[in-house]
RNA sequence: GCUGGGUUCGCAUAGCGGCAAUUGCUUGUGGCUGUAGACCACACGGUCGAAAGGCCUUCGGGGGUUCGAGUCCCUCACCCAGCA
């Protein structure tokens, strides 16, 4: 569908389905697999572009529903696009809003006669969002997200697709997976005949924790003429088991050419684990949702499977600490900067802790996967897997 | 010296006869995976209990009134303000 788009596998683990690859896009080249940072509101959050090209991102993640509220899809198309107006100038990709149909779905605004409402209500046609914002009613349907992601021009657009909390049972999950279907056939409908940018589009898998769904909606987003393919319906409140599970449900049914996203994953052990499936990109908010919050990742022997590799330098154990904030990083924040020092900037409330914390963070996270790249190459994947996984 | 105000769980506060006692901060613990998140939840005198709950000791010191006192009265100490 998109002739600016291009994938191309370079090399395959031989033990696992893990693989190096290039992604080509109209903004450059992307190495894969690769950590996507989330930027939803056009930001990576306390981080600048060059703080991030700094780090080696490749692939930033924004968002349909919260730019099309704030400043509006027209914005940000008169100002060159989402990469040119967050002045990343870099391969972009936009969420559809599918999530928040799920994230928002529980939620309830008081509007200003006292009425408390719903902020989500599905319809067939589409959904109706309430803004958080301000309580403003929203219509999505998968051609109007389509239609804002259009304007907003990332490279990789998405499939506006409906995705279910965990727990649901499995014959809601069955009509959200039938939904999210035929709500696909609608997206590629519109794309196919407005793609005026060349942008590349991803159909979305879902099926929650069920096998035969999740074969069912593999099979069904493999037959359709869809550029790459991301995997939804994942950590939303399911046990990293279930979630694991759930990707080796849906991995054997795609197409092994295509490039292939996992949205909303990104825990040091997950990492290891949906690459070894052959996830090529993935985005998550925690390394800079944990930037703000003081907790910073750490690579073994230090950061282990017991504490998740994280330290939370909001502990008192930190305040003299004058070690640096992690071992064994080489990030600008590891090399310059004491735990004592991050410490202090998170307990004063400063600025400047969200940002050391979340480009330590980001660049952990980039630096890892750069690492798998390269013993994907020298077929020594498993080798760096077991180093992390079995450190304690 | 006089007059008025004050002394409450680390700090700051509420409390005006039924109180182990408010709220904020601090502290501690837990949570966070396509971001309504620089956030959220819980705990924070001691002790027993799995829990419901029980028991003990607390609101500057001492004394008093009262069935019952951070709360009212007397007195002492210290702090603040105004007047001398």
């Amino acid at each position: 569908m998109s002739n600016n788009f291009f994938f191309k596998i370079l090399h395959k683990d031989k033990k696992t389905k893990a693989r190096v690859g290039k992604l080509t896009t109209a903004h450059g080249d992307i190495n894969t697999p690769t950590f996507t940072p989330v930027g939803t509101q056009a930001t990576v959050k306390t981080l600048s572009p060059f703080e991030l090209k700094e780090i080696g991102a490749q692939l930033v993640f924004g968002n349909t529903y919260h730019l099309h509220l704030r400043p509006g899809e027209e914005v940000i198309d008169k100002l060159g696009g989402l990469a040119k107006f967050m002045s990343w100038n870099s391969p972009t990709i936009t969420d559809s809003g599918g999530f928040q149909v799920f994230s928002l779905g529980q939620k309830t605004i008081t509007l200003e006669d006292g009425e408390e409402v719903g902020l989500v209500g599905i319809t067939g046609k589409g959904v109706q969002f309430r803004s958080h914002l301000d309580g403003s009613k929203h219509m999505f349907t998968p051609e109007k997200s389509i239609e804002i992601q259009h304007k907003l021009g990332a490279d990789l657009i998405l499939a506006f697709d409906q995705c279910p909390a965990y727990p649901s049972n499995e014959e809601d999950v069955r009509k959200a997976v039938e939904r999210t279907h035929d709500w696909l056939l609608r997206c590629i409908s519109y794309h196919k005949s407005n793609n005026k940018k060349g942008q590349a589009f991803l159909g979305i898998v879902q099926g929650g924790v069920y096998a035969n769904l999740r074969k069912q909606s593999a099979e069904f987003v493999s037959r359709q003429d869809v550029d790459a393919i991301a995997i939804g319906g994942v950590a939303v409140g399911e046990s990293k088991d279930l979630m694991r599970k759930a990707l080796l449900d849906t991995m054997p049914y795609l197409p092994e050419e295509k490039f292939k996203h996992l949205l909303g994953i990104g825990e040091v052990d997950d990492i290891f684990d949906i690459t070894s499936q052959g996830i090529d990109s993935f985005d998550c908010v925690i390394p800079t949702r944990f930037g703000r919050y003081g907790i910073v990742f750490a690579s073994p022997p230090e950061g282990n499977r017991k504490n998740k590799f994280r330290l939370d330098l909001n502990k008192t154990f930190y305040k003299t600490d004058a070690g640096p904030v992690t071992k064994g990083c080489d990030c600008k924040v590891c090399v310059n900067y004491s735990r004592a020092y991050l410490h202090h900037l998170f307990k004063a409330n400063e600025i400047l802790a969200y940002r050391l914390a979340s480009y330590h963070n980001v660049y952990f996270l980039t630096h890892l996967v750069k690492q798998i790249r390269e013993a994907i190459l020298e077929d020594k994947f498993e080798d760096l897997k077991s180093s992390w996984i079995n450190s304690r």
